[in-house]
DNA sequence: TGTCGTCTGTGACATAACTCACACCAGCAG
DNA sequence: CTGCTGGTGTGAGTTATGTCACAGACGACA
């Protein structure tokens, strides 16, 4: 169930944000307990309410993080690409989980289970001190989305969103600062709290005054300074 | 500058979800540790950005923490009264104040000191329990809040916030679910992300449709399943 | 008891953003 | 190559909610 290389399990655990700082000797003990999972395209990895048994450390991919409406809506709260983990939530406290999450791409994951994490966090200080930070990290992510929400129209929110994607992901190509958005108008559209239709025409609005210029599926920022104007 | 009674602050921490476990004698060092300070109605106790000292422990009164625009708008993530606390996100990750905090009535708190603070989550497992199942309940409400800005029209978060306020503080009085709001629409509206205008509408249509009877200050659940209803 | 400032009520008006509806395009499966 | 399926582009019409502009009420304090 489980034929990942040691090696780069250990790796992989090492260059997140969670387990960076421990011990190569104690990731190995950790490494062997943790279970490789694998999801396709479009794939649901576990949905809001499930009872939560693992932490997941992801391999390789593209996740979103979301909850969905009584009427259907989606909202994504996060997407994540290694090295991430998801899950913490439920993990802090013991309670049901609190998003759903799926593959966007072909995904990869490493399953650490509950009980062996919270027995890591006992024996190991830096384990608890990094769940510490890290959810505090969250926090604040959520309540800049949150104010984002409130404050900012749907221009102003795409705006941010692309500016962010482009500080993480951004790759400059002969000058020009590329993005490859990985991701559909719909998703895009979830991210920001607005509808598919509506992100599609600001994304041609922008274009249009020569902030960004669209192409496939990928946005070359065109001016980064405007951009960012318009995100404030 | 602390004339607390030292037995009051020890019965008000262990009242409080992050210090309930402790025994009574590593209570009483902690109190002697705190220092009380007051804060008049309206008078800002912190703001985003600051660097943060301490956390802040609630005695008595109201406070609200909040987000504001650039265009001096203002977010209402939380009103907390005692026993709770404040200032958590900063101390998980010793990172500035993530939001600001007021007092929306005469307020007294008991600041703890970041560095007893974080001794005391050294030396005592259940502190760093507490902090880290509070943090995800905290992560839980915020995600709610998001999801209901995007998923909900204003009527519907004003109802949820109603519903939710007579489940912590409404009274029944002869029958009647009763609730005194203890804030003005102005923060009501921050609350939910809304304009006092449109708050004051629609509290009244809620009126006019028999669901709630609005006087003075509070409100009247009259119908309290329909009230649920219209918050979904 | 009067006065001032804050809070509340209400209307007219503007507009951002949603829904519905449909056409087009591209990539993949057969 | 051909036909789907999912993604993208675009318009018309509707609506929720914000803004502006006041008036009245209340309560705190002089």
């Amino acid at each position: 169930m489980s034929p990942i290389p040691q090696e780069r399990a250990v790796a992989l655990l090492q260059s997140t944000e969670l387990f960076g700082g421990l011990h190569e000797e104690v990731l190995r003990t950790v490494a062997t307990d943790a279970i490789e999972r694998r999801f396709g395209k479009g794939e649901v990895i576990f949905q809001e309410g499930d009872p939560a048994e693992a932490l997941l450390v992801l391999v390789e991919g593209i996740v979103k993080v979301y909850v969905v409406s009584a009427r259907g809506g989606e909202m994504v709260l996060a997407t994540l690409r290694p090295p991430g983990s998801l899950g913490e939530v439920s993990l802090l406290d013991g309670g049901p989980r609190s998003a759903s999450a799926a593959a966007i791409e072909p995904t990869t994951v490493l399953a650490l289970a509950r009980s062996t994490f919270l027995g890591l966090i006992d024996r190991e200080r830096s384990v608890a001190d990094a769940m510490l930070r890290a959810s505090g990290h969250l926090l604040r992510r959520l309540t800049g989305q949150t104010a984002d929400l409130v404050f900012l129209d749907l221009e102003g929110r795409v705006a941010k969103l692309l500016a962010s994607m482009a500080d993480e992901r951004g790759v400059r190509v002969d000058g020009e600062l590329t993005l490859d958005l990985g991701v559909t108008q719909n998703d895009l559209a979830a991210m920001v709290g607005g509808s598919r239709q509506s992100v599609n025409q600001i994304l041609h609005a922008l274009a249009a005054k020569g902030i960004i210029r669209l192409e496939h599926r990928t946005v070359f920022v065109v001016e980064e300074d405007a951009l960012r104007r318009r995100a404030t």
